[in-house]
Formats: C-alpha cells, structure tokens, sequence
DNA sequence: TTGTATGCGTTATCAT
DNA sequence: ATGATAACGCATACAA
C-alpha cells in the first residue's frame, strides 16, 4: 500500500508534523532534520494523499467543465485549452455535458451531486437568465459565451452582436443583398441566438437592405444536420438567398454541403459564413469563411476568473470580452481553386 | 455551511448512525425512523460530503481519461460516449491531455500526481509496449484502442489488420491499383500504425499487386495537416498514386483538400479512405468513405471493465474487440453530385 | 433496530 | 524547531 505521512515519520524517527512541514516547505527546519525526512520520502515513495489533504482543507482542487456535448468542435477545442490552463493552475478538470437537457442542466447548476467535490464550475450554458435564478449561488460559477451581464456571475465572452455585425457586414460588402441567418431560437431566450439576430439585423439596417427580403431561421443544435436541412429549405423555398450568415461553423458545414446538393455552388451563387473558426472549415471545400473566437484567451480568463472568485468568493462579478476577428475564405468570394 | 451528518442526526434527535443507515438504504429501520430522518434530511438540504466519503471508503468514483488531444475528433467523440457511460456506471470522468509529450504520459501513467485520487484509468495510449513497462501496475487501467495484447492490461480495441486490409480491399475493388499509405511512425513502435501498415500490405498482396509501385508515408500527427502535405508531396511526386488509404479521417480530410489544390478531383483522379467516421467526412465534399468504429461499443465496454476492475484487481486481463465496418461514400467512387 | 467509538491521512493548533 | 493531538465528514465494527 502507498506509504502515508506516518509512516515516514516512523521511518525517519521524527513526529508526524515535522514531515508534513517538509512536504509544505516550511520555513523553520533545520536542515539535517530536512534531509532525514527528504531521504525518507523518497525512501518510501510517500506521495501526499489529495483526498486526505482535501477533507482537511476544503479545497478539492477540481473544476467542472459544463458543455452540451464535448463532440461539438468549438466545445473540444474549448475543452482543449480549459484543461491546459487548468493545468497550469493547479486543477483538473472534470467534463460533464448536459446534451441539451434543460432540467440535467439545471440539476448540473445546482451542484446537486456534486456539492462540495468542485472547487468551482466553468459553464458553458446552453441557458436562460431564468435557468440561472437562484442556481450556482451556493459555488464559484464562471459563465463561458452567455452574455447577458446581470452583475451575478463572472462572464467570458465576445461581443456577439458585433461578431454578427462583421460576419453580416463582410456578406454586404462582398454585393450579397438576399441574406438569410440561420441558428435562432424562437421561443427560447437563450442569449447568443438573440444577440446574433440582433447583430444581423442592424447590418441589415445600416445598409439600407430590404428587411423583407431577408429570412432569420431556427437551428436548434447549431448541427451540420441542421445546417444542412435548413440550408435545403432555403433554397427550395421561394425567396432563395445569395447569402447566409450560419450562427455557427458545423451550421455552415451543413450548409455548404446543402448548397451543392442543389445544384448550386459556395460562393458563386450563396456566400457563407459561420462563427467559432473551427480547423474543418479550413480545409473545406470551399474554405469557410467564419468569425473567430479566440478559445485560448477565453480558456485562460475563465480559469483565472474562477480561481480568483474560489479565492475571494465576496468579490464583485466580473465581465471579461474576448476578441473576436472576421477571416474571409473562398465561401465568402476568394475564387475557389 | 453546507450540512452535515451530525447536523441532520442532532435535527432529527437520532444518533449519527441512523442517519448513516438511512442515507446508505440499509434494510433495517423502522419506518417511522426513516421518515423522521428523511424529512430533517430535506430540511436541512443534507447532501453527504463526497470527498470524506471518499477517505473512508478509499473510493473515489473518478475516472481518468486519458488522451493525446481531446479536440480530435475521434477522441471527442469517444469521450463523449465515455463519460455517458461513465455517468450511468455512477462514475465521474476527469480528462487529461498528453499533447504527445511521451514523458507526460509516462508519468500520468505512473499516476504520479494523482494517486488515490482516481479509482481507475481509460488510456488512448499513443505509446510503445515499454513505456508500459512497469507503469500503471499500480491501478486498474484499461488501454483504448492499442492492440498489442500481452496479457498484462485489459483493452479495447478493434482489429485494426482487418480494418486496414478491408479500407484497402475497398480500393482494389474500386479499379484503383498505384496505392500509397498515410499514416506510418516509423522510428517509433506504436501498435496502431504498426498493425495498419501490415493490413495495407496484407490486400495489397493479395491482391497481387506490385508492392514497388505502392508507398507508405509517415504522418506524425493524424491532422489535416499532415494530410494535406503529405498528399501534395505524394501528387508531385515520381509515382502518384490513384488511390491513398488514410489511417484517420483527419489525414484524408487533409488529403482531399491537397488533391484538389493540385488541380486534380476525387475520387476521379485519386480515390480516398480513412479510418474513424467521423461526422466532418459526412458532410465533406465529396463524402468522405471510412472506416467505422463504434465507439459507443468501446466506451461501454471500456467502462465496463475498469469497473469489474476496480471490484476484483485480480482478474485476469480481459481482451475485447470492437466491431469496425465500412462506410463506402462519394470518395471512393460513388458519383459525386 | 439503533447508539458509541474508531480511523481514513491530512493540516493546524497548542504546547514545549 | 519540533512533538502531541484535535478536527475535517463519513462508514462501520462493536456494543447495547
């Protein structure tokens, strides 16, 4: 069995404290007395047990990771760069997914099984502001991509609006005046899904285009799937677009694939673009074009943010905005090789 | 503070015992008991503190899962499936990166820093035989998706001869006859790489082809990347091929995008197999035709038995094979539309 | 059927 | 500078 602090202190003729001082790089031993004990650890091979060291301190050194679905791409690459800063913090990580059930969500947000086995928990909600209420409270909760600062919670986020403006403004500047969105959610008040219809329309605006000639969709998993079916809708239906600006990269994928299908070609007949800058839509068939998100920098807030709430859980709610940047490929225009 | 046991037996004026009793669903307690704890239970919000659980019990319910990259498609969507089977075995999942740094995995599987804080240890090994060597002896750990069985680890894998000999077959069968091979690591000794080589030369002769106009090409990473220069370099090389198996959809995702770069179609001019079925190669253009792995099935199975385990450490180490089957699709020789 | 008491391996408090 | 010891919250052997 693993050797436990006793048993080096028995080993090396010293009390049970004084070990422990050692293992903390305590200031106040003498040095033979560091060395005998030092020898004796590793003699032993005595690694501290954590769930010991975390009854006794309170702290598990855990944080959960929240998600619909890890095999979404932007969620992976998220996950990806939450573990390795995490890592460097001094965490690990737990991936826990909610597979868009709202009430396994709002039994996650809770912490109901999981009371006091996170230090703190990195959401990435597929939520409401509602959903929210009287939720997370009881524990450290860093809100990843929702937006909708109620002073509550720390949030990592971009501005969507503005990224659904960009993404929009590219396709009118690229002589696309048929657009149509697709990724909103009618009958939810998830944030993203609005800010980005929001953000849609006031390009729409500020270029003076017909709002009647421009159709807003529902997506409800942001799926290649759904990209693709509503992509096909679309065309068949009778206001087809020129130009589509998808809520997300995997909606774009499907709809790339959708246009062709029809018989039509990206972006000679409908230009496309997403959001998230995953790598498939760097090597796709035309390249996608999309609003990137900088997954890293959100990575790292998120993990500071929750240390620094974990450490000081009084402090005020901070709302951190992570850049965003348009990067035009071949289905906005680049000619297609 | 959150409640706890004495808190809820002093509440219900019962001793520290009952409310253990009722807590753990032990048969014997009178009926009035029980609902009188119950309801201080319910009172108070008494949820049983994990981690002190955990000292006791020495279990902690954690699993370590173990990969290179989590934001690789494949290992997303295992850990996708991983963790739901994990969460229906009562278990939770912790992901670990090893960013292919081989000491990094060497020493996650020493369990250095974690020991006794995981009850077990799913591996997507990206490992040679001796760095298993003398490693993970020290818990239960189950091997995902190396083949080498030697009786000292239980795995889960599927039989990737096979899988490589019928992703080559399929291209024999489709007319093409100069194939080339992406994928191998030579210098290391990886199983995966290793046997699907073997399974490639394996069609290729009984085929009866001419082993000399065949390549095999070294790919570090399984990305798109790596497929895509590889492929570039194979078009202009000496001897391209009409046909290339991929060892991961990533690489023939890569691959396509280089076939068309060079101003060549697929599958006309060069037809393309990988291995995964991932969702990109679906809705790829062309559809990507691949090798199907049911990661489902290895997650279950996986899951399965890190936990019979767990349970007895004594038991023999089991070998389990995975279904794989092929997917033909548009890259292969289906018309592209 | 239920109460008492001990220990899991730490850290931290109090002495010395 | 170091030793003895009390919690942390739970499960369980033992007692009643």
């Amino acid at each position: 069995m693993a050797a436990t602090l006793r048993d080096v202190a028995t080993y090396a003729g010293v009390s049970i404290r004084t070990v422990s001082n050692v293992m903390a790089g305590y200031k106040h031993v003498s040095e033979t007395m560091r060395a005998r004990v030092q020898d004796a650890i590793t003699e032993l091979g005595y690694r501290p047990n954590p769930v010991a060291r975390r009854l006794r301190t309170g702290k598990t050194g855990l944080l959960a990771f929240v998600v619909p679905e890890i095999d979404v791409p932007y969620f992976s690459k998220l996950a990806r760069d939450v573990i390795q800063a995490a890592t460097q913090t001094g965490f690990h990580v737990m991936t826990d997914q909610t597979g868009h059930d709202r009430s396994r969500q709002r039994e996650l947000l809770r912490g109901a099984d999981r009371m006091m086995l996170f230090d703190g928990v990195l959401f990435c909600p597929l939520a409401t502001a509602e959903d929210l209420q009287g939720a997370g409270c009881t524990q450290p909760l860093v809100l990843l991509g929702e937006h909708t600062f109620d002073g509550r919670f720390d949030h990592v986020a971009i501005d969507n609006v503005q990224a659904a403006n960009d993404a929009t403004s590219h396709l009118i500047a690229q002589g696309r005046r048929r657009l149509a969105a697709i990724g909103a959610q009618p009958g939810e008040d998830f944030a993203t899904p609005l800010q980005r219809t929001e953000g849609f329309t006031k390009a729409l605006i500020a270029a003076g285009l017909d709002l009647s000639r421009t159709q807003v969709c529902p997506a409800a998993h942001y799926s290649r799937e759904d990209g693709y079916r509503t992509t096909a809708a679309l065309i068949s239906g009778p206001n087809p677009p020129d130009g589509i600006f998808c809520y997300s990269d995997l909606l774009a994928m499907g709809a790339i694939r959708a246009v062709f299908d029809a018989g039509l070609n990206v972006p000679e007949d409908i230009a496309i673009i997403g959001v998230d800058n995953i790598e498939e839509g760097q090597f796709a068939r035309p390249s996608l074009s999309t609003i990137s998100l900088d997954t890293r920098f959100i990575a790292e807030k998120a993990v500071a943010a929750i240390a620094a709430r974990i450490e000081d859980p009084s402090r005020p709610a901070q709302q951190i905005l992570a850049p965003h940047a348009l990067i035009a490929r071949e289905s906005t225009g680049k000619a297609e090789t």
